[in-house]
DNA sequence: CACCCTATTTTTAGAAT
DNA sequence: GATTCTAAAAATAGGGT
């Protein structure tokens, strides 16, 4: 145990940070990881505050690990997809952060942040915490199954040869490409509420559209 | 001068408060706006430190504060928008945003912010920023301009008669909804690239395509 | 209405788990 | 890799201009 001593601190603290390019791999992705979390709480408040409709989507492109320095390969649509590091998200907040959320606490379910999701999405969540709470491997499935899902996304993304439609930017973007993604989106949500009602079907509805009330 | 006291502190400072839907019209659309500036930051940091990218889209609809529950009025299309308190983003960050953040500094361009901005719309902005310096009221326009934009594409989507796609979450959501909200898009990406067109060609240059790089 | 100001609340970098 | 802990950095509620 490398502890550190009794009664002395265990840390610096926040330190100032450039919003410069993490070089550090590892660390990035820690960053990566919290900051992912705190955006969504923020967007999630933000919906709550002023009902404003808010949608966020981040995709963490697999990058080949390298050392340092330069990313030479341009190899975008060459490139094999292999497994896509994606991360990505929807409505407010996403599905899978809603998962993530729930599946850690197997019995208690903290209701106070549940608000900010959709009712239906809501319980079909409260359905798959239940059935979590049962069977531990079942989270590990629909968590592999979340991730399977935004891969696939990227995956058509990809395959329309082009790059995502807010990444394009200011440069021209043809129309043919939204509705691709948009597809995709579709499929999303179609395996999304078939999963839901499977699980629907074989458990208790569990609150499925009581509005939300402190 | 209703000023205090010297030597007297201004503020009570922040002020805890609960995540729920705030029931001041006014304060809450202050609210929105310090939030959104403030997501609209974390987005683009997250995109400079972790490299991913990150799309947000905030839609404030105009809304009359119901009680509570329903939400009855279908009659969007027949709603005149008047100024549909409208926000609007995309990218990361939104164009509007970089905008507000270059106006208040006339001469000195903060280029480590920049490097989150597209080439292409880096450029227009710098452009934008030079004129800036030049003729304040133009700054102005460019913001009425933007707010236009914004709110021609709430009236767009709108004018599909149906709600927004995240909006629809696990509803049935129909394919044709999304290709809609493409278009709109497609056309604000448009009307800035004629505005930064327009500019580009009564200006110099100005670090047109050039990748950043730290 | 968009910013200033400031006291507090939140967020989170770093290190360890 | 995700989570926890600590303390410093950021964000921001309230109020003023």
């Amino acid at each position: 145990m490398t502890m550190v001593k009794p009664g002395k601190k265990t840390s610096k603290g926040r330190q100032k940070i450039e919003i410069r390019r993490i070089e550090d791999k590892e660390k990035r992705q820690v960053t990566l990881c919290k900051r992912k979390g705190g955006l969504f709480k923020k967007c999630s408040e933000l919906q709550l505050l002023c009902g404003a409709h808010v949608a966020v989507a981040i995709f963490s492109k697999r990058e080949d690990h390298q050392p340092q320095g330069s990313e030479a390969p341009p190899a975008a649509t060459g490139g094999r997809p292999s497994r896509g590091g994606s991360v990505f998200a929807m409505g407010t907040p996403s599905v899978d952060h809603v998962l993530r959320r729930f599946a850690p606490l197997p019995g208690d379910v903290h209701v106070e942040d549940a608000g900010c999701v959709a009712a239906a999405e809501r319980a079909a969540v409260e359905v798959a915490a239940r059935e979590m709470r049962e069977t531990a491997a079942l989270v590990d499935a629909e968590k592999k199954r979340m991730e399977a899902i935004g891969e696939k996304v990227v995956r058509a993304a990809e395959a329309a040869g082009k790059r995502f439609w807010w990444e394009a930017d200011v440069e021209a973007l043809g129309e043919g490409e939204l509705p691709e993604f948009a597809r995709a989106l579709q499929r999303v949500r179609e395996i999304v509420q078939r999963e839901a009602g499977k699980r629907q079907a074989s458990a208790p509805p569990a609150a499925a559209a009581a509005p939300w009330h402190p």
